[in-house]
DNA sequence: TGCCTGATTGCCT
DNA sequence: GGCAATCAGGCAA
């Protein structure tokens, strides 16, 4: 696939498998992807965080499965979309093997393509206000509940990366979570480094 | 069954 | 900085 300049690979299932927040770092500067009737609209991932399952009382798979958090226990590499405070969406890859309930939520994007539909979905002509948030990408994405549980691998959504993708230790900046009460002080939160478009610095 | 909380956002003061 | 919107899950009664 073709974003601007670059030639991307779609990332295969392998990368969704490994160690949680070792694909929470991998996935800062891949691209994410969704074809719709629409139109196609796609932003660079620039800010993620870790959701470690059963050892982390922060993420929705620590108390085990149920019908809304199913898809975190799916295969890796699937999506898991949720609805959060009543009105957004969230999306979330799922990481590690089945049944293991971990994943990676995707917090912003730097907008690269479709950019005047997801102004038009926003309600927002300020670039930074398209992605730089869980609910906003969502929304500039029109991703949405017939998403949960979506396979990544292959169909209209998924992410991408250049053949030798992979930013440098320094470029990537290690925080707390945002917004959870729970496991407060776990540093799981990854963004790019004075990159613009994150939700927060 | 009822109440509270939450991986949020945007508008109001 | 405060707070409403709006709903599903968890827990107490």
């Amino acid at each position: 696939m073709r974003i601007g300049s670059e030639t991307l690979v779609r990332l295969p299932r392998a990368f969704y498998a490994g160690d949680t927040t070792s694909v929470a770092r991998s996935l800062l500067g891949t691209v994410l992807v969704l074809e719709t009737s629409d139109g196609r609209t796609a932003g660079r991932i620039v800010e993620t965080e870790a959701y470690l399952g059963v050892l982390d009382a922060a993420a929705h798979s620590y108390r085990g499965r149920t019908a809304r958090n199913a898809a975190m226990f799916g295969l890796p590499g699937r999506a898991y979309v949720y609805f959060s405070y009543g009105v957004h969406y969230c999306f979330n890859v799922v990481t590690r093997e089945s049944g293991v309930g971990e994943a990676v939520l995707v917090r912003a994007l730097e907008p690269l393509e479709g950019i005047e539909l997801m102004r038009a979905r926003r309600g927002r002509a300020n670039l930074r206000d398209l992605c730089n948030g869980p609910g906003k990408l969502a929304q500039a994405l029109s991703i949405g509940p017939q998403h949960d549980g979506a396979d990544l691998v292959r169909g209209p959504l998924g992410i991408f990366a250049p053949r030798d993708h992979g930013l440098a230790e320094h470029e990537i900046a290690v925080a707390k979570r945002v917004g959870i009460t729970k496991a407060a002080d776990a540093l799981l939160r990854f963004h790019v480094r004075g990159n613009p478009f994150v939700s927060r610095p």
